[in-house]
DNA sequence: GCTCTAGGGATAACAGGGTAATCT
DNA sequence: AGATTACCCTGTTAT
DNA sequence: CCCTAGAGC
């Protein structure tokens, strides 16, 4: 059966070791950066809520089949897709998974997804760390949950995924929706203060499917977006003239802590 | 002034491998 | 018995 | 992702 609860697990390991030791260092040090003292705080706090013991772990393919998405959360996942979530599917009959992860900078968005999905997880938010940096020897952490494996997540990872890559479908135009707009940009979005526009980092996408992207947007929502090269990639712009058609589309949808990432708040 | 772009720094993402427990 | 799940862990840079 | 120096109006 699946369960409601709020289980905070932690990955301890020698990740988790080096970060409290460099926070600690950093916390002696008469030039203290607060900024990671901060961190550890949220991890003490989390590691400190009282466990609450999983009601069942494993589901049948019969009750990991009834579990079904609204249409508010497929057009939320559809954002979340083409922003920051990562989705896996193993073995040749397995389920996809989604994994949702964020920096500790963003604790409370995580946990706003979390509150939309636990219904299909089997565990709650957790703390994770990274391997130390390779050229800074820098240890980040990240707060995470994941999904269980569920036939209805399968069904939206084979409209993104061909052969295990990540694509922008052909039909997107017809699954995209202001929701979805409003979770790639509290996801990939940003703020540019001085000028006043949103741009969408979109550096994992193909030129072609930043193109397709555009389109999309200034087919369905009347934009002017455009593309923009940085680096080696294209990312794409929603400009300032555009930003307050933005606004109204969107503010009622974007996650409250995210609405600075439109100019709001 | 205001708007935009290009470039660069420091992460906040992303991607994937491994395995004990459980399901079929 | 073989396949799958849920979680643990590492690698690296495009965001 | 986010910030900022510099170019163009
Ligand atoms: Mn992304
Ligand atoms: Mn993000
Ligand atoms: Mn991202």
């Amino acid at each position: 059966m699946p369960k409601h609860n709020a289980l905070v697990y932690s990955l301890i390991g020698f990740n988790m070791l080096l970060f409290m030791l460099l926070n600690f260092i950093a916390y002696i040090l008469p030039n203290i950066n607060f900024g990671y003292y901060d961190a550890l705080i949220i991890y003490t706090s989390l590691s400190s809520v009282p466990l609450i013991k999983p009601t069942t772990k494993y589901l049948t393919k019969a009750e990991r089949e009834a579990l079904r998405l609204n249409d508010s959360l497929k057009e939320i996942l559809v954002g979340l897709i083409l922003g920051d979530l990562t989705c896996r599917k193993k073995g040749i009959k397995g389920d996809a998974r989604f994994i949702f992860k964020q920096g500790l900078i963003h604790t409370d968005y995580l946990n706003h997804l979390f509150e939309l999905f636990k219904e299909y997880t089997a565990s709650g938010p957790g703390v994770a760390y990274n391997p130390p940096h390779p050229k800074t020897g820098k240890v980040y952490a990240n707060i995470l949950f994941e999904t269980r494996t569920l036939p209805c997540l399968t069904q939206i990872y084979n409209i993104f995924y061909i052969e295990g890559k990540k694509v922008v479908p052909g039909n997107l135009i017809d699954l995209f929706t202001p929701l979805s707009l409003a979770y790639w940009i509290a996801d990939d979005g940003s703020w540019n203060k001085v000028g006043k526009y949103v741009t969408l980092c979109t550096d994992s996408f193909k030129l072609l499917e930043v193109e397709q992207l555009i389109l999309v947007l200034n087919t369905k929502f009347n934009f002017k977006c455009y593309k923009v090269k940085c680096n080696k990639n294209y990312r794409i712009i929603i400009p300032s003239y555009s930003i307050v058609a933005l606004q109204n589309l969107i503010s009622e949808h974007i996650p409250p802590m995210m609405k600075h990432k439109i100019g709001l708040q």
